[in-house]
DNA sequence: AAGTGGTCTAGACCACCGT
DNA sequence: CGGTGGTCTAGACCACTTG
């Protein structure tokens, strides 16, 4: 049983009187105490990815608001791409199985034409133990069990991307690499069918480095070559850091394009 | 005089029912009537940046909504960046004066540490003929005429970033180099208030490219060192480019941070 | 106390999607 | 057609800032 269907009580609330709230310092407003609350729902699997979760009018009924107060929760979850809304259909929970944002984490470009097809080559998949940086960024232990994934992205052909991903074991066991060359998805889409995971936001860090022997083999460039370096920690739920990979982009014919709001 | 004090006609509304509009190819709900209408009022300047705009109520009766309709489109502005909304002050124009959002668009920080202030070291300032490349980005012709600037950016002494800077002569006249040396602000922020020109939003293309001879002396570094290319396009309202800029970064020490969401 | 943005309601009607 | 999200209103009251 999830959170959805259980009791709910919210704070600072009268009984009769319809609206409010006490003094100030742990104020809430009713519509993000519905919006924790329906990500508590996300988080317990009471929605699966793609499913449509309820109209805004059975929200609303649920609940004892208005329209207007589940919309504003929906809104701000639509902003931070939790669900989807349909005009005339209903509103969804994210998807990276859907088209509409998958590879939404990908800011690679071509330097001229438009956005082609990747193909992700898996290389290697291990179970290790995380070495201390790997650690760090995933927030575990030194020398907890990790799953070591190692893969090139093509685009037309080309190796573009080299990605060594280190994932928390604990989460994805049963991964290997037969699993992951078998798919035609993207890696997320793959994490949310099959391991229950959701990657919900990413944080990145690029360098300019040298290309490293072993790298620029498979690359097919030369040693020393500059390539964009992109660390990436990726979170869940609850801003729970499951996946850190260190990539390494060839940006001869490609380039990282990034929008400033 | 301004938009915002002359006539104003909504489409696609009845004279005395309050709401409604016309069957859908052109529809654009009230709300976003009266955003692009106050879109036009801030470039025309109707209210300088840093300014009060009216309040909510104001507008709600100027425009003959409700208070909610003009909230909404109030709300789309401050999510772009335009509007910065203070609760029981008012609602006041972006400004990258204020240290909320100044160095908005600086993505560069220390790999360990706070993010440490930097200091801008102009080197030229020379009016020139767009390139072809520059050309292209500003979207104006070739041979145009340009300010080219050229500066080092500093973080506790350190020369980290390389700018060439291309900005459209017409919009900058009078910018010289003792301009940008006498001032202590950021150069958006000197931009808004000099030249009345205002940075909305911009785009960047990452690389990683090997240091030449004279950036490599600039930046203190081998030249062939792995650097961050930033090749940033800033834009003014209605989307037009209005600088260029080519970024070289040493990423030794400092790492470019994006936030994916 | 007065003025601003922020929350909430109840109800109406519109635009879009499927059947 | 009925159901879903999307827009709009009118009015109430709360929270924060300033005088």
């Amino acid at each position: 049983m999830g959170a959805f269907y259980a009791e709910i009580r919210f704070m600072n609330r009268e009984a009769s009187r319809p609206v409010m709230r006490s003094p100030s310092p742990t104020f809430s407003p009713l519509y993000r105490q519905i919006k924790e609350f329906m990500i508590k729902s996300l988080e317990e699997g009471e929605w699966g990815p793609g499913d449509a979760i309820p109209s805004e009018a059975e929200l609303a009924a649920h609940f004892s608001v208005s329209q207007g107060t589940v919309r504003k929760a929906i809104d701000e979850m639509a902003a931070e791409n939790l669900l989807v809304r349909r005009q005339g259909k209903g509103t969804f929970v994210a998807t990276h199985d859907d088209p509409r944002s998958a590879y939404r984490f990908l800011r690679l470009m071509p330097d001229s034409g438009e956005s082609e097809h990747s193909l992700s080559e898996p290389l290697s998949a291990r179970l290790t133990e995380a070495s201390r940086e790997v650690a760090a960024a995933l927030q575990i232990a030194p020398g907890e069990r990790v799953i070591a994934v190692e893969r090139l992205l093509r685009f037309e052909g080309e190796a573009v991307v080299l990605d060594r991903i280190f994932l928390v074991a604990e989460l994805f066991s049963g991964l290997t690499l037969e699993r992951l060359r078998g798919s035609e998805r993207s890696l997320y889409s793959l994490f949310e069918t099959d391991y229950g995971v959701r990657m919900i936001r990413a944080e990145e860090r690029l360098r300019a480095v040298g290309a490293d022997a072993e790298s620029a083999r498979l690359l097919g460039v030369a040693p020393g070559e500059p390539l964009l370096s992109v660390e990436r920690t990726a979170f869940t739920y609850g801003n729970k850091p499951v996946e850190w990979r260190h990539g390494l982009y060839c940006t001869r014919n490609h380039h990282y394009l990034n929008e400033l709001g």
